[in-house]
DNA sequence: CAGTACGCCTGGTAGC
DNA sequence: TGCTACCAGGCGTACT
């Protein structure tokens, strides 16, 4: 499922085709999926693509954004004449675009280039499997008004974390404001009077932005936290050590292309790494890679919940 | 208000 | 083998 490190891939592939080009036409297979009026945006240039949590925001060179979500199974993959022969995971839905999960198809004009240079068209398919997302039309000036963007929570985005001693490029300060950046001391207002569960409360995005259920298990048992527990019932340490190990595993993530466990995959249609290298996640019964006892898997907010009895306290 | 249950959706798989 | 039942889960909505 596309979470922060996954939605983060796809904007930093996306952006490098997609800037410059100009929407020629938009092919809605599925109605459901498009909200709002395709000729809003047919004609515009596309100028900067954000990322806010685990939403995608098309900035275009008139008033409107294309806001997207891919929910569990949306893809966002680009397509033209020079990336046709890389090759395609399976799971886009076959081994040619469009596939049977391509609903929807925008038709890019490369503006840069002149008739003489012209790169000619290219393709962008956004496949779903299961449907749940959305691309929808929004005036700008509407966009953080939507609740979905406006209730979003402060995001663990690595490359602006203060301590780290690195200075965000402004790559990374275009796609997470600094003012929406969970530092430490948000994290522990958030956590501290809390009586909800940690995990999810990790994974309740008006509270904190971008994670989702492969990194909230992975970051309690890389700080050998309990899911269960109560967020109020945290010590100091361990809010320290639980904000370090989101942000380690959401970077372990981002260099590993992000998480294909289902059907993630990056710009180009190829599928990430981090489901092979998951501390917990997934891994019901396997060995836990500190102590040997066996993961165990339990329901915790409606959601699959994997961790070691022993080592998460 | 805060917390919880359900619907959306389809492919994969467990069980008969 | 072929059928059914159920599971995966982000987020909006409806409910307690």
């Amino acid at each position: 499922m596309p979470e922060l490190p996954e939605v983060e891939t796809i904007r930093v592939g996306l952006q490098k085709y997609l800037i410059g080009r100009k929407i020629i036409d938009i092919k809605i297979r599925v109605a459901k999926i498009f909200v709002g009026k395709k000729e809003d945006v047919i004609g515009a240039k596309i100028v900067n693509l954000r990322r806010i949590g685990k939403g995608l925001i098309i900035e275009l060179d008139n008033n409107f954004v294309l806001a997207v979500h891919l929910k569990m199974t949306g893809q966002l993959i680009y397509r033209d004449a020079k990336s046709e022969n890389i090759k395609l995971s399976p799971k886009t839905g076959g081994t040619t675009l469009p596939s049977k999960y391509s609903h929807i198809i925008f038709k890019l004009k490369n503006q840069k280039s002149n008739l003489k240079n012209d790169e000619g068209d290219a393709y962008l398919y956004y496949n779903d499997l299961r449907r749940f997302g959305w691309i929808r039309v929004v005036r700008k000036d509407e966009l953080m008004k939507m609740p979905f963007f406006k209730e979003m929570g402060p995001e663990p985005f690595v490359g602006l974390k203060p301590s780290s001693g690195l200075k965000p490029s402004s790559g990374l300060r275009s796609s997470a404001s600094a003012s929406n950046f969970l530092t430490l001391n948000l994290f522990k207002n958030i956590v501290e009077g809390s009586n909800v569960s940690i995990k999810p409360l990790l994974m309740d995005q008006k509270r904190i932005g971008g994670i989702g259920n492969i990194y909230a298990n992975d970051a309690l048992f890389e700080a050998k936290i309990d899911p269960r527990r109560k967020g109020k019932t945290l010590s100091d340490e361990e809010i320290n050590n639980l904000y370090d190990a989101i942000f380690a595993v959401i970077k372990k993530s981002l260099e590993y292309g992000g998480s294909s466990d289902e059907n993630f995959v990056n710009a180009l249609g190829q599928e990430g790494n981090y489901q092979n290298h998951t501390l917990v996640y997934g891994r019901e019964g396997e060995p836990c890679k500190v102590c040997r006892n066996p993961i165990e898997k339990i329901k915790l907010g409606g959601r699959g919940t994997y961790f070691c009895p022993s080592c998460q306290r």
